[in-house]
RNA sequence: CCGGCGGUGGCAGAGCGGCUGAUGCGCGGGUCUGUAAAACCCGUUUAGGUAGGUUCGACUCCUACCCGCCGGA
């Protein structure tokens, strides 16, 4: 029921077919961060299938919060509880061992979080993050994994390889265990931890490769405000993947990190960047793409986001620029033409103006990653 | 015409006889990357309807006038 297939390849780039039981969806591929199932900003599942949205990402930790994996499932699971029939692939809460920073503790076991919600102290192990996705019912699903931020020392990232190994062989075998009987299988993905260190990456991979995934991860914070590391992660870990498996880089995708990260062999991405700019007020628009498919033949070539495209602040000056802000290619804002109605929307209405942002990214993302299959399909061998 | 209430920054809206205007909105700038984020950070004042009076000192108390709102003729 699952498959993976490169079909064409453009230098390291690669056009590829993900088969899932819910569908196939063509590669690279981005994934829109619906954390607790809904992608904030009032999308609807309908919004989602007109703009042409293919696969979303839950968090596994957010739902467990609320409303609880057990809830998900008697609703019969994930894509029922979403009414969404596309593939989905759920964190496992990993990336909070990173976000909730202090108010987390890790241990060989597993890790404990201090919900900011509640305060109440919450459990994960490597079996029960797997239980938990094995309720919410995602196609794709992540083990257990200890990110690290940008930054971390050599030893402290070594130790979290260290872990992320071992709980991915207890995930493994967890999830082995939960898969008979299932009327929709999972695939779990391996996780490379290794921050910036070249060796730590290759360790990493090297052992998760012994395990056998369906997919592999490239994990971990790979900048902060000064630095960018995202680029030499991903050139420093694909090379030990194999060839014929997704790769994914998770959290990353500015779109010009996404066509960097394409061009060195990534199939599949997930960011909140896109909808957390749009409900902030930045929108992206007029995507370049014959710069676009120069950066995809030309590897060497610097990748350039001013070039690429730009990213226009709404709240500073709406009036000021002209609207094709709003596409009236974009089925989602064909109701966004007059001066009149944005400003009743962004004004009187915030809650509709943020949808209207957050709905005009989603839009250029995907226009962004159809245009970065064609050009690979096109170009490519 | 009578009575009541009120006139504070671009707007809304507090407090106080002196220690230089809280707070919200707006506006300007910034941050954002497996969502503790429709969030957060920084900037944006030398105001007191007008004219007098009391006082060492008034936005704050008093008087008159102007304007607005509510009620009554």
């Amino acid at each position: 029921m699952f498959s993976f297939q490169v079909k064409k390849q453009l230098g390291e780039a690669r056009f590829s077919v993900l088969t899932t039981p819910h569908g196939s969806i063509p590669g690279p591929f981005f994934q829109f961060v619906a954390t607790q199932a809904a992608i904030r900003g009032m999308v609807f599942t309908e919004d989602l299938q007109k703009l042409g949205v293919d696969i979303l990402l839950a968090n596994t930790y957010h739902l467990h919060l609320r409303p609880g994996e057990d809830i998900v499932a008697a609703a019969g699971g994930l894509h029922e509880f979403m009414q969404w029939e596309r593939p989905i692939t759920t964190d496992s809460g990993g990336y909070q061992v990173f976000s909730l920073g202090t108010q987390v503790t890790v241990d060989p076991g597993g890790v404990t979080f201090r919900s900011p919600r509640s305060g109440d102290l919450v459990r994960f192990t490597p079996e029960s993050t797997m239980q938990m996705q094995a309720k919410l019912g995602a196609d794709i699903i992540m083990p257990l994994d200890v990110c690290t931020p940008y930054g971390a020392s050599l030893p402290e990232v070594a130790r979290a390889v260290e872990q992320t190994t071992e709980w991915a062989k207890r995930c493994q075998l967890e999830h082995e265990r939960l898969q008979s009987g299932r009327p929709f299988p999972q695939v779990v993905y391996g996780i490379v931890q290794g921050g910036v260190y070249p060796d730590l990456r290759e360790k990493s991979a090297a052992s998760l490769r012994e395990l056998n995934f369906f997919g592999y991860s490239i994990g971990g914070e790979l900048r902060d405000q000064d630095d960018y590391m995202v680029e030499e992660g991903v050139l420093m870990t694909t090379p030990h993947l194999p060839a014929d498996k997704p790769r994914y880089l998770m959290g990353s995708g500015a779109p010009e990190d996404i066509v960097r990260a394409v061009r060195a062999g990534i199939d599949q991405f997930d960011c909140v960047l896109p909808v957390r700019n749009a409900r902030h007020g930045k929108v992206y628009m007029d995507l370049n793409t014959t710069e676009l498919i120069a950066c995809l033949r030309d590897p060497a070539r610097p990748v350039e986001p001013a070039r690429l495209y730009t990213a226009h602040d709404m709240r500073k000056s709406i009036y000021a620029r002209d609207f094709s802000v709003f596409s009236p290619a974009n089925p989602a804002t064909e109701r966004a033409y007059s001066r009149a109605y944005v400003h009743h929307l962004l004004r009187a209405e915030p809650l509709s103006g943020v949808r209207l942002t957050v709905l005009h990214n989603i839009h250029f993302y995907v226009q962004l990653l159809q245009a970065i299959r064609q050009t690979i399909e096109a170009y490519g061998s």
